[in-house]
DNA sequence: TATACTAATGACTAATCGGTCATTTGTCAA
DNA sequence: TTGACAAATGACCGATTAGTCATTAGTATA
């Protein structure tokens, strides 16, 4: 588990200074310190530990990002904690961003094409879950615009934070970028992207969150968890899944508990959407 | 000439289809119906036949959108035929979007790196450009913060014509995002990119338009030209640029032939560039 | 037809790739 | 100290790569 860490780390230095195709399984040993072998005893290929990377590091940001959204934080400042934290993961994983949201050598590999575009699916729903709370019925046409401009002006402002190291304020950067989103969505009246659009890029990729799904992935977390509260919450949460028994209350408070370890936050994400939370 | 051209294009369907580092120079040569060595008598080597593409791919993109901003339309349409010429260069060109916008493996070459920044700063400054045209003074502080908006929309937007390719109303669309850039320039009050910031970000090029090197491109152009009013306008614009006699129309005009001609439009650009126009 | 020239070929090389596996090293309990 | 097992090694493999170059094909002139 630690050597998987270490590897992924460093393939992410290399991946983000040459790219994925351009640097070799060898030069990745090299700078971890160990074995060509040994990198073959973490990762069964060169494909294998791709896949790992964007499934960790994009997990790590859209659980970011759902997290804030989802928080009970006051309407007025909501917009801003979204930029803040956006940014600021932008700012901390600079490098990840620069492999996994330029990187598109990624989208011609069909498997992580499907991955990407379901994370992509997974901030969108964030986003359309913030503006709903934000501006209830008020925005029924130009909703999806609105998304759009959040994404595009994500994409543009954070070439600043990926191309160049010139230090920010990140606070003044929010409360411009949230001014912003609120002038688009209080004012706009011509709407291009509609519900159905919206169906129609995300189609590749329909993965629910099935009962078999959601068993293995727990399965799979259980096995690198020490003996501890979280992993008796995860236990008794994989039990919830197979046999209902406990009330919501109990279950959030288990999901929150998982959420509490920084590498159990995706699964805890998942369950939460499985139990509708 | 036509070799380069056969070779660049299906160069440009396999590395939009896998990438530059996933595809050899074999796979280009068989799609050409030509022999590897016919390939090296075209370009020195396969770096050299990507720095090519980017310019001439990216080339035309630039001056494209740089036409429609110069052009005289008046104020309340001219934001609608920006947006409907960026994407319809979209429409058209998707493949090449597809590798120029994206695999940012391009990015971790260097000289790569500071070509594509280079045809960044010169969309940004047409995209200023068409700001003060039609705010004038109105925009002192938000101008760059808005022309960010509108490089955000484009990235956000463009998505839809690159990975997928359903039917879209361009005009719908243009004008949904002109309306966007209206509102955004009209209500902004929070700036945040300043002119220092956008001067930071553009340093690593600073390649200036010399007489040497002007010279050198129009020598390199005039290579490829048939004996007609176009090679004797370029060839007069050369002499100007040596020995300035000619007054201001006629110069205006004689850049105008070479425009015409859809491959020199670069040329033309430049040349327009050096004598203020 | 003979000559001179360029355009085009594809077998070839040296290097590097991802991936394997017989072997060595390290770490336990007995 | 021994023996059993797991962890780690790196020489090695076949495949593929970018790039070369002696050779051939095609064409225009005399």
């Amino acid at each position: 588990m630690l050597k998987k860490q270490l590897i992924m780390e460093k393939a992410l230095e290399l991946f983000s200074e040459q790219g994925f195709e351009a640097t070799s399984v060898q030069q990745i040993t090299e700078r971890c310190g160990i074995s060509k072998g040994a990198f073959y005893l973490s990762f069964k290929t060169k494909d294998e530990l791709l896949i790992s990377m964007v499934e960790y590091y994009l997990q790590q940001f859209v659980t970011d990002v759902d997290q804030v959204v989802r928080s009970s934080l006051s309407k007025d400042i909501i917009l801003v904690e979204f930029y803040k934290s956006i940014f600021q993961a932008f700012k901390n994983h600079a490098a990840s961003a620069r492999v996994f949201f330029n990187e598109k050598v990624l989208l011609t590999k069909k498997e992580l094409f499907q991955k990407i575009i379901a994370y992509d699916v997974e901030m969108s729903k964030s986003i359309l879950y913030m503006l709903e709370q934000l501006y209830q019925d008020e925005l029924q046409e130009t909703k999806y615009d609105v998304m759009y401009c959040i994404k595009g002006f994500m994409k543009s402002y954070s070439e600043l934070f990926i191309f160049s190291d010139i230090p920010l304020d990140l606070d003044q950067l929010a409360r411009s970028l949230a001014e912003k989103t609120e002038i688009i969505a209080r004012h706009t009246t011509i709407p291009f992207i509609t519900e159905e659009l919206v169906r129609l890029t995300e189609k590749p990729c329909d993965e629910e969150v099935t009962q078999e799904s959601l068993l293995e992935l727990i399965e799979q977390h259980l096995d690198g968890l020490e003996d501890t509260i979280e992993r008796e919450s995860l236990e008794l949460l994989k039990d919830q899944v197979e046999n209902p028994t406990y009330s919501k209350p109990i279950v959030k408070g288990l999901i929150e508990n998982i959420r509490l370890q920084p590498d159990y936050r995706w699964v805890a994400y998942v369950i939460a959407k499985y139990f509708n939370m």
